[in-house]
RNA sequence: GGCCCCUUCGUCUAUCGGCUAGGACACUAGGUUCUCAUCCUAGUAAGAGCGGUUCGAUUCCGCUAGGGGUCACCA
């Protein structure tokens, strides 16, 4: 890549509400695929439907961006040499390409009202017909058409989509892809409130922002034949297109949908996975590294990245597999940085000096950060023990003398380590040739209360004497 | 339904005309072990169907089937 193309890719999201995990994983190979050449990564806000906008959503989508660890070189809070990059507030920008598109014979403008629309649409519908619209407005003569907006009709401003053409584009990742232009609606450019809709907004502001590459979810392929047309229009080249394959739900059945879960980008955050298992997850779902390596690091992924090679199927969102990973980056993180990962999730009663001690007997065990508290609580919350399961391996009395004993044996030791601990349970497991497995469940079970545990003389040395000989003694 | 896209183990993928079809997750069995987890070893499991092209098709083409997307003054 020489200078003069520089890459540039952008992400921009709709301040609707949290962002997608879908949208995510799009904004990390927009991110990917600029480093990779030295390029720019551009964040702009598409907030062109005022009746959707949710208030707060923008610094909430910017938040959740700046946890997963990745950021942007021009954007709507540090501005860029194509300020600003917020859709509502270029507004004029729109309305005069459009009404170029108009001057040009490219587009139209429209009056139809919605209850027009919505009526032929049904009717449509009712005749198994395509719902399209009609062309009610496009041969309106300019008088006409100067009269009505002297008159102050509403009107919107359409694409006169050529209706004989076939438009063809490339696509990175399918080849090309070709349309017939009597398939394309004359979608709305301009509504009736003066804001583009995303057609015209997103060609205009590409070209301005000269953008090169479009990285986006393939439910837009249908769209971009509209695009597409609006770059001929103005006559300018279009970026390059790679749409790139959507996550499924984790059954392989339907697009990811919030009804059959949550589907944010922070949500998975909350519960306990590490931005960076998120993001390799992404990584690898749908494109592989050269050597098949599934554990890499951001670095490598810009390495190796390459779009042109993202496979072409959609693919499920298998959340067994990002539990897998996100163990494994639990495990490999040093005991501070876990530490620190896990501070929003340790529990209030939680006193903060025994998380260091536990961190050890967890670590390996821990699937997602939410799962310390479940691993850990009988540490320092009361517990209830299963009297039957106490007795299950072996007779009440023996049971019983198993835990008296156990008692002032450890009641004796000095200095409460695991070493001594250890030395005292083996000695009288040997002594008085207890079953093994039955005398170390007997233990567990009496001081944790549960079944699966951290290795039972680092878990009593945690514990600490006081906590274990009550415990060993209530029962 | 129209249009567009897609089709290798349950899932994510490797293969870019020579395949005894490889890897990862999951699963199963075994080892380590005081339980769980980790770790190690092994195993089950796939190129949708039918036609072409070719000496040879998982790989190229067509049809069928199946899946997905999209058909708003939403993005």
């Amino acid at each position: 890549m020489n200078k003069s193309s520089t890459v540039r890719t952008r992400m921009a999201p709709s301040p609707t509400g949290e962002i997608h995990v879908g949208s995510m994983a799009m904004l990390l190979k927009n991110y990917a695929y600029a480093k990779k050449y030295s390029g720019k990564f551009i964040l702009r806000i598409e907030d062109t439907d005022q009746t959707r906008e949710v208030p707060g959503a923008v610094s909430r989508i910017l938040k959740t961006i700046k946890a997963y660890g990745l950021t942007w070189d021009e954007g709507p809070d540090i501005g860029g040499p194509y300020a600003p990059y917020i859709q509502s507030k270029r507004l004029s920008l729109y309305r005069e390409r459009a009404e170029q598109l108009v001057a040009q014979d490219k587009a139209f403008y429209c009056f139809c009202t919605r209850e027009q629309l919505e009526k032929v649409r049904a009717e449509q519908i009712a005749n198994k017909q395509q719902p399209k619209y009609v062309g009610t407005c496009r041969q309106l003569s300019s008088q006409e058409v100067a009269n009505r907006l002297a008159d102050k009709h509403p009107a919107v401003i359409r694409l006169k989509v050529p209706k004989e053409e076939v438009i063809t584009f490339r696509d990175l990742i399918r080849g090309t892809i070709t349309v017939s232009g009597a398939d394309v609606d004359d979608q709305v450019l301009l509504k009736t409130d003066g804001f583009p809709t995303y057609h015209l907004a997103v060609v205009v502001d590409d070209h301005a922002m000269q953008i090169s590459h479009i990285l986006r979810g393939e439910e837009w392929i249908s769209s971009t034949p509209k695009h597409v047309l609006l770059y001929n229009a103005f006559g300018w080249r279009p970026p390059v297109f790679a749409h790139i394959p959507i996550f499924l739900n984790p059954n392989g059945k339907g697009k990811m949908s919030k009804r059959k879960g949550e589907v944010s980008a922070q949500s998975f955050l909350d519960q306990g996975f590490l931005p960076e298992s998120l993001l390799n997850f992404f990584m690898i779902l749908g494109w592989s590294h050269p050597e098949q390596k599934e554990v890499l690091t951001l670095t490598e992924y810009i390495e190796h990245f390459d779009p042109a090679d993202i496979s072409p199927n959609s693919v499920a969102f298998d959340i067994v597999k990002l539990r897998w990973l996100n163990g494994v980056y639990i495990r490999a993180l040093s005991t501070t940085e876990l530490l620190e990962r896990l501070k929003p999730f340790i529990p209030p009663d939680c006193p903060l000096e025994l998380v260091k001690k536990l961190l050890p007997l967890v670590q390996e065990r821990l699937v997602t950060l939410s799962d310390f508290e479940q691993y850990t609580d009988f540490f320092y919350r009361p517990i209830s023990v299963d009297q039957t399961r106490l007795c299950k391996k072996a007779t009440p009395e023996l049971v019983k003398e198993q835990l008296k004993i156990t008692t002032s044996s450890l009641t004796a030791i000095a200095t409460w380590d695991e070493q001594a601990i250890e030395t005292v349970v083996r000695n009288l497991q040997e002594q008085h040739n207890w079953n093994k497995s039955q005398y170390f469940m007997l233990l567990r079970l009496a001081v944790s209360g549960q079944t699966a545990t951290p290795p039972l003389f680092s878990m009593i040395e945690v514990l600490g004497k006081k906590r274990t000989l009550e415990r060993l003694s209530l029962l």
